[in-house]
DNA sequence: CTGCGAATCTGCACACTTTGAAGATTGGCA
DNA sequence: TGCCAATCTTCAAAGTGTGCAGATTCGCAG
């Protein structure tokens, strides 16, 4: 996802309003590795931004998304959630306390795949799931 | 997943009473290939059995699925499937009629994944999404 | 073959996430 | 400055899944 000034640039150029409520997620999602959720970004917003609607977070998020500023993603924690990273990565969700982090892999290219018979692939995702550091160290 | 023969008797064994709800899940699952998902078992069943409930063929599906018999997959599509097949392997969603079929991969040790440092994982999944062969042919 | 009691099933309420729709507000331009 | 389409807020509702209470029934003891 590019920078807040760059973003209200190119929403200029779309001929879309910019809004303080766009400006501040802009800066919300900018650079943020936490893969938050919508609710989690409303409740931050609302801290700099009482009275901005949950609505308005969703309507947002699903733009950038759209416009390929930010991957959604379904991790299977309930919620989507949002991604300025939109690198080409995986993740890894701690089972217990829903961490998130960036997962990178190569070498897919070498994987002998069998079952896509026919199936145009858009889009290949790997889900690692697991306990991160600190919940391991916690029940062990 | 066993069979329902198989099944009966694991249950018996377990405690656990045979009644008619779950032995007609027990069949409706057997070999089943189309990864249904609860409420897709519900109108099936409910042709064989008028009456049954939602909430008994979510309560069978999880008690199944805690027991390994079968396999819960959050595949992105809104609800959460259930596989029989319990071997080791994969999905692919078409897009756009959710047809969902087994997809197997091997060499995956020779990956070279960066960023699980201190994650104990203990589950990989590999998920494809694209167009099924019939809505390519439609959309072409 | 009964009858009992614990397990199960049903029906309903509710939590949670996300979207639809209508009316109020406002950014951007004339 | 004023207009108006775009945006925001608010509220209702769809869709999925679970908790709970009371009705039903399976499985066994007598
Ligand atoms: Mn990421
Ligand atoms: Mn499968
Ligand atoms: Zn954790
Ligand atoms: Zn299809």
């Amino acid at each position: 996802m590019r920078s807040p000034a760059e973003l209200t640039e190119a929403f200029r150029a779309h001929g879309l309003k910019i809004t303080p409520q766009r400006q501040l997620l802009f800066r919300l999602m900018h650079g943020n590795e936490c893969h938050p959720t919508a609710e989690a970004l409303f409740q931050t917003a609302s801290e700099q931004m009482p009275g901005i609607s949950l609505r308005t977070v969703y309507q947002t998020l699903n733009d950038l998304a759209t416009m390929g500023e930010l991957r959604s993603l379904d991790l299977g924690t309930g919620a989507v959630r949002f991604d300025p990273n939109t690198d080409d990565h995986h993740h890894v969700v701690c089972d217990h306390c829903n961490e998130i982090r960036d997962v990178y892999v190569s070498g897919s290219d070498a994987l002998s795949i069998s079952g896509l018979d026919g199936f145009a692939v858009s889009n290949t995702s790997i889900l690692f799931n697991g306990l991160c550091p600190r919940c391991t160290a916690v029940s062990e």
